[in-house]
DNA sequence: ATGAAAGCGCTAACAA
DNA sequence: TTGTTAGCGCTTTCAT
């Protein structure tokens, strides 16, 4: 079996010291045409290539990017990844992921396992954030930005979608289809998509002169979020609210099976149901939800631009809070109002 | 900033060799209990952790496992690497991300960059793969499992669901059903898993004395999928397949839509429709789609199992070809025959 | 049980 | 442009 090749090796085939070998294949260095054809074919014949661990240890660049992820039932996350996992490529990094599930300990742990690995950069996805671990990770000098979070915390680079905008949208939308008894599912308290979403939302309501008819908590899980939509809407007649929104649209869909297929009510017709993401599903006729979208393309764009902007240039990066718009996509989930167009 | 604190460092804090301290850090190693304080001590002081990429140079192990997937938009592969990653995790591995897409070459290229990072094994997670990469990984030393399809190759492990079984299933359930204009819609023609299926749901049909009415391909793709169920089904009534099996969950998805929103046929009133994965959307009220399981669960084990073993003991680990049988989940959208129950 | 010393495969000064 | 030399931070004999 072939064993490790290694760059001394293809120096000894090719009649050349192993730094000139190092040298082929370092992008910016200075060989004469002749050495490195011949150091090429050498090691073409050998089947070497470079062992990206040893260099990174002189190097101190891994080209690995550690990727935080707490769960992916949610199917914005996967798309994300993908997307991310391939930007990434492009540049030449990887990705390497981590779970910041229970059977792994929790965040902290996690973040010092990636930094056992010398990454290179951080993304964290919908993670909660200690302002003490991310204090530690600018310690070590490791950029990180929050991909889908923000966080109160100075001098940490987030990307999210306009939140807040997103809410006071789906708030808008309603109210112009004259809805008066309107309700929020909201998800897990502690993350700020969720408390921006609501607080657009609110506050739309309130410029409005309308309060919120009902609220619960669905923690951005199927289950909860059912139960949720059961508390809110299985109940007499005239204290049901006439619309619905919920934080995002994993939870929506949820709700829109409880509100047609447990409790018999028609949508839009009884209730208008409005979500958060435009994930695909949104998009099948079975749903056809009228949703705020995330434009995950831009939002990875911008994570992979500020993450590369920190860990080439370091001293002129600096932190920033991007915030895309998205817009409200019009489907046939909720009442559309006179003047607005699908 | 806390800069990178090495084990020479943690040494000479705990006044021993810096030996002394890379043993305290490696499980199997002798140290007294006292140096061992001494040692840990120290380091906790100055947030020692040793440096994975080190280790790796010296031991040849990485911890690092590279994972190879082409694409995430069939919901099954996301839950897969999230539970694949999980137990990794726990095994003190990691997973490396490497997207076999267009934008980033050809699966060749990939392994190379794979291989690039030392990893300690491979998976590949329904990725078409040749038996001259295959070669290249046991060259190398790289133990590889293949994940969701298998491959006519010697000597190489793959874990699957029993996609045989799988479609026979199907097709015996159809059968009982009482039908007799049955189609199918394939997956993409190069996947083990599009092959075995259609090759199991025809022999039963076949053990039945039934012809198959009516063939399409998807390609395991939304868009395709909606044109293959178009052609089937968009025509005289009585050229109409009375029933449909699909490749897989994502393409079943896909053809209700079209047959219900787009053709407004019933289902299964007009036509039974059974898919196979049994993804999460599969069981949404809107869909309650019949199809045959894939127990990812299982499948992970068996994954890492293997992989372990060919990692921890690769005199004695033989390659193997794990199918595993999934049930047939028994919902609304194929009508089920007398006897049969949910 | 512990320390000294020799690398793992590579990059990056530094000379030549 | 090239070769020589010195490490990167760690594990692992080998003595002691």
């Amino acid at each position: 079996m072939a064993e490790k090749v290694t760059s001394l090796q293809v120096a000894q085939r090719a009649g050349v010291s192993q730094s000139a070998v190092s040298r082929v294949f370092t992008p910016g260095a200075s060989v004469s045409k002749k050495t490195a054809e011949k150091v090429k074919l050498a090691a073409a014949e050998l089947g070497y290539r470079p062992n990206v661990l040893a260099r990174a240890m002189v190097s101190g660049k891994s080209r690995i990017i550690g990727l935080v992820v707490a769960y992916l039932e949610n199917q914005f996350y996967p798309t994300a990844i993908e997307k991310l996992s391939n930007a990434l490529q492009d540049h030449g990094y990887h990705v390497l992921v981590f779970l910041a599930s229970q059977t792994s300990g929790n965040v902290e742990d996690v973040m010092d396992e990636i930094l056992d690995y010398q990454v290179d950069g951080i993304v964290t996805a919908s993670v909660a954030m200690s302002s003490d671990i991310a204090q530690r990770c600018q310690a070590a000098g490791v950029p990180m930005v929050l991909f889908n979070r923000s966080q109160d915390i100075e001098g940490i680079t987030s990307v999210t979608s306009d939140n807040y905008a997103g809410g006071r949208k789906a708030a808008e939308f309603l109210l112009a289809g004259g809805h008066n008894r309107i309700g929020y599912i909201g998800g897990w308290e502690g993350a700020s998509t969720q408390r921006d979403r609501e607080a657009g939302f609110l506050a739309a309501l309130k410029d409005a002169g309308t309060a919120l008819f009902a609220r619960e908590t669905g923690d951005f899980q199927t289950e909860k979020a059912r139960a949720a939509a059961l508390r809110m809407f299985d109940v007499a007649p005239d204290q049901r609210p006439d619309a619905v929104f919920l934080a995002n649209d994993h939870m929506a869909l949820a709700a829109m099976d409880v509100l047609r297929f447990d409790l018999g009510l028609s949508v839009p017709g009884d209730v208008s149901v409005i979500g958060y993401d435009d994930v695909p599903p949104a998009a099948w006729p079975a749903y056809d939800l009228t949703t705020v979208r995330q434009r995950a393309n831009l939002m990875v764009e911008e994570t992979v631009a500020a993450l590369m902007e920190h860990i080439d240039t370091p001293e002129t990066a600096n932190p920033r809070r991007v915030a895309i718009d998205g817009p409200l996509i019009i489907r046939g989930s909720a009442r559309v109002p006179e003047g607005w167009t699908k």
